[in-house]
RNA sequence: GCGCCUGUAGCUCAGUUAGGAUAGAGCGGCGGUUUCCUAAACCGUAGGCCGCAGGUUCAAGUCCUGCCAGGCGCACCA
């Protein structure tokens, strides 16, 4: 809606300005004055046009001012100070538009088009399928499950990935570590279950990291189970399979926990397997995108120039191939990149990987063709969001570059790195851990997580510890089964966990603390859910005493006397104009790839609600009019809170 | 060395993309509010050379330049 009049604002002032000079208007920025009794929205405008219209800032926003009453939102537009154009909205039409608008299942968003013309594609997770997942992990796939739910709610078809790397040095280890240090096989380590596979192989992992240090010859172990799992075949692959998938299996059931699901799960052994990358170094060639390197550092590889210098010059390269003929992690990605846009000129194989309890099915990559169901058309994307971590920029700049020197310019363009800093650990969290730190390390502010070193806090213990304090807190509110008060702990835990890794913008280290992540007052998930619960009490004890009123609330033309009552009440219409804002939160989130844009309005939104909500007996005011206001108002909130919550995967539970 | 990011209240962070009116929030501190749709909440209060110095502008936390401090990246690892 209010993107709708913003438009229509524009337009009304540049039909208002004079054509002077056929130059184009300047942006019209539409802002919020510091109080609502200055006004709903205020155009700094005549600032920037005096100069061009040599006329005093004053004058300028009094034309303008005639020009904007035209517009039928608008019920005053004022001049104030030394030219500020504060306008102020029709107060009840404005609610009642809103409210409509909620009940038919549109939040205030206007119809229209989908952001992007075809299928977007959105990489998340792609954890390592050697070890549980940590609290690292989690920030990317809240980030990124999060930004699914904005992009479907504006009508973007979405295509979710979780990439699995199956083949890698990460798992190779593991697989070591199974083979030379594990006291038990990993088929023994599933059937009796000492521990959970992911976390076993995350004390295995750190075990070999270590035991690599002590003897460097050993890693030559790494390379020869590195070449077996490559090749697919013999006992080490076989292991190499079990540890990828059971990680994968456990990873998929953290994320499930939490809300979060995949369409399909491309794994890196097919890319291999299926030759991929021959199609993409046969058109990398073709087009002299890379270049064999004869001598110098890195004689004998094949090259991509990253600074635009010619083939005989040395400037800033990077391999794709090595010397001794194998393909760099980049490459793959090059190769799979090409795919998702539909450009590789091949595709996988799928089988149903698993399903979902909605009945949805998770799709994996296969390399043989597959007699099962046929699966539906993946890859062949027009804008594809990879959500990685900022560390991975300069990576990410390489592939994209690679696209571009095939002369896929416009894929190039629309490859998103969705970066994010990443989570380290408090010395405090680390303190909680019984983690010794260097010295060097307790000065710092924070210390990085490492799967390497087994240093970090594992997910599943994150939830479990947030689901035990949440039951504690509800059995000491309610009396409750034992069913009834899990199923709400479960939520208020995803709830703090999710709202915890969302609230800080994304180039904002997070320096995990469990204080401040096992919160559950101020600016938290739970805090936002109670603000729900409370409404929603209203209406569960209206219904109860009067059957049927809701319907009513719902059938309400408040008309001139709503319209007065918000005048007199600039609190509460503070409150409708910012619930109104729920679809600029969210193109703002798309905009900027930045979640924690919807985050804070929503806080920002339930603070004035529980200041409502205080201010207000809305069941016991007398006055029958103003009690049916007040309840319109609490079930406007109630609506548009519960789809923003559902946006960054927060459901509300029936009670607190 | 080159590239990117960060520096705002005691602590953790918004606000910088798009300059605009009195720089906000949470936590922590201090002092208050429950015969309830109400305490996972609400109110009050203290707390700020917005890293430093120049510049642009009617207007700078926001833009430009330089400096200081911290982080990350720049592998024939992924």
């Amino acid at each position: 809606m209010l993107q709708q009049l913003c438009q229509e604002i524009k337009q009304a002032v540049a039909g208002a300005v004079p054509q002077t000079d056929g130059q184009p208007i300047p942006d019209i920025v539409v802002e919020t004055p510091p109080s609502v009794q200055l006004g709903d929205l205020a155009l700094p405008a005549a600032f920037t046009l005096a100069k061009r219209l040599k006329k005093a800032p004053k004058a300028i926003a009094e034309t303008l001012a005639e020009a904007l009453r035209e517009i039928p939102w608008i019920d005053k537009a004022e001049v104030a100070g030394a030219g500020y154009l504060n306008l102020k909205l029709r107060r009840g039409r404005w609610l009642t538009e809103l409210y409509r608008s909620i009940l038919g299942g549109e939040y205030g968003l206007f119809p229209g088009p989908p952001p992007f013309p075809g299928k977007v594609i959105v990489e998340h997770t792609n954890i390592n399928p050697n070890k549980a997942a940590h609290i690292g992990h989690l920030r990317n796939a809240v980030i990124g499950d999060s930004f699914v739910r904005v992009m479907r709610f504006l009508g973007q078809e979405v295509e979710v990935q979780n990439y699995i790397d199956n083949t890698g040095v990460q798992v190779a280890d593991v697989v070591v570590g199974f083979q030379n240090l594990s006291a038990i096989t990993a088929e023994e380590v599933l059937e009796r279950r000492p521990v959970p596979f992911d976390y076993y192989c995350w004390d295995l992992y750190a075990r070999t990291t270590r035991w690599f240090e002590e003897n460097p010859e050993r890693t030559a172990l790494r390379q020869q189970a590195l070449q077996e799992i490559e090749h697919g075949t013999g006992e080490t692959a076989r292991l190499a399979e079990l540890v990828a998938t059971e990680n994968v299996r456990a990873h998929l059931a953290t994320m499930n926990r939490l809300g979060i699901r995949y369409d399909l799960l491309p794994r890196e052994s097919d890319i291999l397997h299926l030759h991929f990358w021959n199609w993409a170094f046969r058109q990398l060639k073709e087009k002299e995108a890379i270049q064999f390197i004869g001598q110098g550092k890195n004689a004998g590889c094949w090259i991509m120039k990253t600074d635009g210098s010619g083939p005989e010059e040395s400037g800033d390269e990077k391999v794709i191939v090595r010397s001794n003929g194998t393909v760099t992690y980049v490459g793959k990605d090059i190769a799979y990149q090409l795919w998702k846009f539909g450009l590789l000129g091949m595709d996988f194989h799928y089988r149903p990987f698993q399903g979902y309890d909605d009945g949805k099915p998770l799709w994996a990559s296969c390399s043989e063709p597959q007699e099962t169901a046929a699966a539906p058309s993946f890859g062949k994307a027009c804008r594809v969001y990879n959500v990685i971590d900022q560390r991975q920029s300069y990576l990410q700049e390489i592939v994209a570059a690679g696209l571009r020197a095939l002369g896929f310019h416009l894929e190039a363009d629309n490859s998103v790195h969705f970066s994010y800093e990443m989570v380290a650990l408090s010395p405090r969290c680390c303190a909680d851990l019984g983690i010794e730190l260097k010295e060097e390390d307790q000065q710092r502010s924070y210390v990085e997580v490492s799967g390497r070193k087994g240093l970090g806090v594992k997910a599943d213990d994150l939830i479990h510890r947030l689901e035990q304090l949440a039951g504690e807190e509800v059995r000491a509110r309610h009396s409750l089964s034992g069913e009834e008060a899990a199923s709400i702990a479960h939520r208020i835990a995803v709830s703090a966990l999710r709202y915890f890794l969302l609230k800080y913008t994304r180039n904002s280290i997070i320096a995990f603390d469990f204080k401040e992540a096992l919160s559950f007052e101020g600016e938290t998930g739970p805090y936002l859910q109670y603000s729900v619960v409370r409404a929603n009490n209203i209406f569960r004890k209206l219904e109860e005493a009067e059957p049927g009123a809701l319907e009513e609330i719902r059938r309400l033309d408040g008309g001139a006397a709503l319209d007065d009552w918000l005048q007199k009440n600039d609190d509460i219409w503070e409150m409708v104009l910012m619930a109104s804002r729920l679809p600029d939160a969210i193109r703002q989130a798309l905009a900027n790839l930045e979640l924690s844009i919807p985050a804070r309005w929503a806080f920002t939104l339930a603070q004035k609600f529980n200041l409502f909500y205080h201010r207000h007996r809305i069941l016991s005011e007398k006055d029958r009019e103003t009690r049916l206001f007040l309840l319109l108002i609490a079930d406007l909130f109630r609506s548009q809170m519960t789809k923003a919550l559902e946006l960054l995967g927060i459901e509300v539970p029936d009670r607190m």
